[in-house]
DNA sequence: GTGTGATCATCT
DNA sequence: AGATGATCACAC
């Protein structure tokens, strides 16, 4: 599908949407349903992303680069409470990691998300779309990114190699993003020298989204 | 090899 | 059950 020209185009594709299976979506776009997630984790955000015309591919920038949009499928139980935390981006390590929350990549990506929350089913296919929530940081939401970013940016500021745990952060968390345990990224530690760590990523923890999703739909 | 799409698997 | 750490597929 070609990229939504407005916001209001891209919002209007996602409605149209709400209420309709995985399985009714796949076959619209011509793609076969696998029988699991497991070794097929992110294929439903590429099938939304297929559907609304985001720009295919892996690129460092949000979805619809032209309307400042970034496109999450949420996960959520059968009351509409997101069941998994949410990656938002790569933690650069090597010290390129922007120095102030206004310039981080994190504050850009959440600038303003599309969630599409998607309703569990027993079987993939069976699983609803949700309507969709174009959602933009409350001024409280965002002092909370904020603080939790700052908090862990200068943890891997200062070298502190043993606090890249997840436990950090109330809204926004630190945690592995790789193939495996075994893979190693390079970091400054607290003497200045180079040493190997697993990557990590930001991702938003649980409680965030549900509060997030929870407050929206009340206010509709 | 890195970043995006995420969820899985294990431990507490 | 919820949180933390681990992992899978694909594009570029």
């Amino acid at each position: 599908m070609r990229p939504p020209q407005t916001v209001q185009e891209l919002l209007a594709r996602a409605e149209a949407l709400a209420g309709r299976t995985l399985g009714w979506l796949a076959s619209q776009e011509g793609l076969d349903v696998p029988p699991d997630l497991r070794r097929h984790k992110g294929w439903i955000g590429t099938l939304l992303e297929a559907h609304l015309g985001a720009t295919a591919g892996s690129r460092a920038e949000q979805d619809f680069p032209h309307l400042g949009v970034e496109l999450k499928t949420l996960p959520v139980d059968r009351e509409g409470k997101p069941t998994e935390s949410t990656y938002v981006c790569i933690a650069p390590l090597d010290g390129s990691m922007a120095r102030t929350w206004d310039a981080c990549w994190v504050r850009q990506k959440l600038s303003r998300v599309l969630w599409i929350p998607i309703v569990t089913a027993p079987a993939l296919q069976d699983r609803r779309i949700g309507a969709p929530v174009l959602w933009r940081p409350s001024p409280e939401e965002e002092a909370q990114l904020r603080a939790d970013w700052e908090s862990i940016a200068e943890a891997i500021h200062l070298g502190e190699t043993w606090q890249l745990e997840a436990r950090r952060g109330r809204a926004l968390q630190l945690r592995p993003k790789a193939a495996s345990s075994k893979e190693l990224t390079w970091m400054l530690d607290e003497e200045g020298e180079w040493a190997q760590v697993n990557p990590r990523g930001f991702y938003l923890r649980t409680s965030f989204t549900r509060a997030m999703l929870r407050r929206h739909l009340a206010a509709r």
